[in-house]
DNA sequence: CGCTCAGTTGATCAGTATCAAAGGGCGTGG
DNA sequence: CCACGCCCTTTGATACTGATCAACTGAGCG
């Protein structure tokens, strides 16, 4: 939000919890990127289809990858905060074979493709660094697979409380259990493969065991052991451990 | 299988559908890999929590990555054909978030993860190519995640179906329409997210619609047309598509 | 002041899990 | 070569999670 924090901000603390980065490095990461950009709330990033010739740094704000069936059902693949990049993956996907959203107006940057082309011939670690950022998507595309396939909803949804407050954690927007987070409970349930009334008396259980409060956006976790443990949530594919990479 | 086709070339042939390789990367493919090893079905190739020093390239049988809860259930995240990586991302992530076991009889090769960093600053296309293979992996995961989240069971085990189908196409284990897949049902739950005794009854509606065969291992699809539109499957997401990247 | 949209509640329904048991194929050891 | 055992598949009965349908509330906003 405060204009001279660079756009790159949230990035580098993503990018620096997991490795340490040179002064050239970030300065590379800063001189890359395009102007800032305004997306509102509703709108698409990119098109299902789409084939961009840049990716699209979240500054700030909700996003998420999302793909749409043909009864009109809606899945929601990813969810982005700041610092990461929405779709880093269409720099060697090419096509993007689903879409990005801004779920709240979102402040964006883009890279050219041909810069990234570019970074990867002239700074490998940097290179990795890219290649570290998706495949912690990865790792959180796993996870949520895990949650889909075997974990009850009321277990799902605790481990989205507890990986979202863990992501914010990382890029400085969540602390003492608190967290603000922009998402209706339509989207939630797009997040976590139920319909929305279910989403609704899931989160009524949360509440009533104490576990959290939700009131508007803001989230508070109230028992951060008893919602781990309920979640069974393990933060290690979260991967935020600096080392060299 | 055959004594004088390299270990490599599922890999080289996974790679090619996608871009074209010169003859020194794929030199390099050759002559990066350990000799090849045998693991027995049943057994653990990776385990969570390991920190290997390599990463694995399965040249042939199936394997899976998947992750146990605490109540005994299992999810997989990944199923695992001959040209796979089955744990490349190790090579950025470090430390294993789930265990990769193989299903089947699998014979295996070994690349050294200094070897590979070694890669990222001589070969950068050869690089961007492993790092591609690592994003149709999430590609793969983003799917599943959208069948398991939003497509009933039915849909999804017929989604399934075509996408391993087009894989072996691509690797030159599946043709005509038929395939071997030696998938008991319990693991077939434990892809799909549901009981073996769901996929047995999911099973018997897709033979009895005369979709597939499914007899022992030999798989055949029978109307891809109507499979693929149950399935809403659109093979996009696996990007089998040459183009330079 | 009335619309719209998000959240909430209740009632009923559908899809999938669970429990239990039986049948079939195949390898192994006697 | 047969019998046993084991694993996988199949079937039936029942239970339960989560979906659907419908209606109502409350807050924000034009």
């Amino acid at each position: 939000m405060n204009a001279n924090v660079p756009p790159t901000a949230a990035l580098v603390a993503k990018l620096t919890a997991r490795d340490d980065l040179s002064a050239e490095e970030i300065a590379v990461l800063q001189g890359m990127m395009s102007e800032p950009r305004i997306v509102q709330g509703g709108h698409d990033i990119v098109r299902d289809g789409d084939r961009p010739g840049h990716s699209t740094l979240l500054i700030d704000g909700f996003a998420c990858r999302y793909t749409t069936l043909k009864d009109g059902g809606r899945q929601i693949t990813a969810l982005h905060v700041a610092g990461d990049f929405v779709d880093l993956h269409s720099f060697m996907l090419k096509e993007m074979d689903h879409g990005v959203g801004a779920l709240t107006l979102c402040r964006i940057a883009t890279v050219d493709h041909g810069r990234l082309l570019e970074i990867t011939h002239t700074h490998p670690h940097l290179t990795r660094m890219f290649w570290l950022l998706t495949l912690i998507d990865g790792s959180m595309h796993r996870e949520w697979l895990v949650g889909m396939g075997r974990r009850p909803a009321l277990g799902n949804a605790a481990h989205f409380i507890c990986e979202i407050y863990t992501r914010l954690s990382v890029v400085g927007m969540a602390a003492d259990n608190a967290f603000v987070l922009p998402l209706t409970q339509v989207e939630l349930g797009d997040v976590l493969g139920l319909s929305s009334v279910h989403v609704n008396r899931v989160l009524q259980e949360l509440r009533s065991g104490e576990l959290i409060t939700w009131t508007g956006q803001n989230v508070v976790i109230l028992d951060w052991d008893a919602l781990a443990d309920l979640a069974e949530f393990d933060p290690r594919y979260l991967h935020v451990v600096k080392e060299p990479r």
